[in-house]
DNA sequence: CTTTCTTACTTTACACTATAAAGTTAAAAA
DNA sequence: TTTTTAACTTTATAGTGTAAAGTAAGAAAG
């Protein structure tokens, strides 16, 4: 096949491996932030780290944990109650293949620089 | 500041340049695909590059030309309708913009490998 | 020539989901 | 013992992605 064929073939630019569940812009935020603290993070942390609000990270971290991507860490810091949050090693893996997608888009995006169009001699639609 | 505490900061990882709009997949698929065809792209072309169906496509269109990132432009070809999708210079700009956003994630997500993490002596959470 | 078929979309209705407001539990302070 | 604060959870709603149904107009068939 001439490379300049895969440009387009059916389904070149449908992203299937953009994961619904991680592309969600929250949970991106969330994943991201647990994928550089491999320690875990605090509530409270993540909260302030991705601009959430309780009731939003509570709801995004109970998917992620459904989804097995998420683990949670019920216990207790002076005297207060505490919940950790970790990637699993699933969750590890399924965004770094999500990131992999991600590098996908770059390098497409990559493409239109220093791109200019020409006209096709069509008229603006009115409606 | 320290280059470390950067982590730390509040909205470190909110991603906020992630325009909604772009972010969708469906419409990520759209726009890249009209980042690399700059001369536009056919109502069904895009359907393919993007396995849309008609609903879908003619819906994100809409919603696209709406936030003025894509121009249509009607015409004909054999005698038959034709629809004609464009990148705005303003969605092109929007897009590098995205992506430069993008690129970020994948930077924070290169982090990642070759982390491994320590137990922090809580238990396992019963819910 | 008029009826049916095909093409190229658009509109609509539904199911899903992200979000924030309200609710809950429990310790600490007053 | 009443109030306040902290740390979440649950619920209600508004918004949105999707596909099924609808539309318009040229082409083919009879």
């Amino acid at each position: 096949m001439n490379p300049s064929d895969c440009e387009k073939i059916a389904g070149r630019y449908a992203y299937d491996g953009l994961d619904r569940i991680i592309h969600e812009k929250a949970r991106l935020s969330i994943i991201a932030s647990l994928a550089g603290h491999s320690e875990g993070l605090l509530f409270n942390e993540l909260k302030e780290l991705c601009s959430l609000t309780d009731g939003n990270l509570s709801r995004h971290l109970a998917i992620l944990q459904e989804a097995d991507l998420v683990q949670m860490w019920k216990g207790t810091r002076n005297n207060r109650p505490q919940t950790l949050a970790r990637l699993t090693e699933h969750g590890r893996r399924r965004f770094l293949e999500y990131v992999s997608r991600l590098e996908r888009v770059v390098a497409d995006a990559s493409r239109l620089t220093g791109q200019s169009g020409a006209g096709a001699g069509l008229r603006p639609r009115t409606t």
